[in-house]
DNA sequence: TAGTTAGTTAACATTCTTGCTATGTCACCG
DNA sequence: CGGTGACATAGCAAGAATGTTAACTAACTA
């Protein structure tokens, strides 16, 4: 699966355009500062949060309340940006013991690199 | 040159978060489709838009009246679209003649790439 | 089962983005 | 040197993004 889809046509008209609607959703969700320092946290959760009871760092990624703690902001705001990126496919959440962890989507982000080279 | 710099670190701090701010700020400008159509059209001015008398479309890009015509929004929106991507390094400006054209900053755009690869 | 805790949803304020029209400014040209 | 055309700036309105606090839901735990 691509991350984004394929410029496909609308069949409808004879636009020559492709469709960088999806695109610019994912290009928006990496375009912030707090959002780009989560994925980048989220490259070595043992190292950038605190040891997790439950939920492998590796496996899982690390949990939300971490996240949201680092981050310096509300719950609901950062629970808000953990949405985004999840929405956009950059992250993978899971839920586990009444906890949620997010660890990156490394596929999507190497398909998306790809695709942002050949703009 | 780098299209973003280095992950720089503040000496002020012991923050071990990368200056993303300034990469932040180019894909804010790559995250819209009617900007993202912009950088589609000027990879071959001369099929996208019409002949030009002055200003080779190869070597200088597209004028600016003929960007602001396919994009199909008002003179002043037309400008601020490509005023966001000359001002994020995406493309380069060139007056000449009282008309301004606008070609691919193709440098920077494969060094952001590489520097997105690298997320 | 009752309480605590994780996380979402609601409601709202503020700021940013993007569009418009109207007006300036500046360079070319006749 | 005066007009015209290219582009920028100013000012405004509508919608999106991001933050807050408060209230709700759901799940673990004792």
């Amino acid at each position: 699966m691509s991350p984004v889809p394929a410029p496909a046509r609308d069949s409808a008209s004879d636009s020559a355009v492709p469709a960088f609607d999806r695109l610019e959703m994912v290009l928006k969700a990496l375009a912030s500062e707090r959002r780009l320092m989560i994925l980048d946290w989220l490259k070595d959760p043992a190292v950038n949060f605190p040891p997790q009871e439950h939920g492998d760092p590796i496996e899982h990624g690390a949990c939300n309340l971490f996240i949201v703690e680092k981050l310096g902001v509300s719950q609901p705001a950062g629970s808000r940006h953990l949405k985004i990126l999840v929405d956009a496919g950059l992250v993978i959440p899971t839920r586990r013991k009444g906890w949620t962890y997010y660890r990156r989507n490394e596929e999507f982000l190497s398909e998306l690199a790809a695709q942002i080279a050949s703009l």
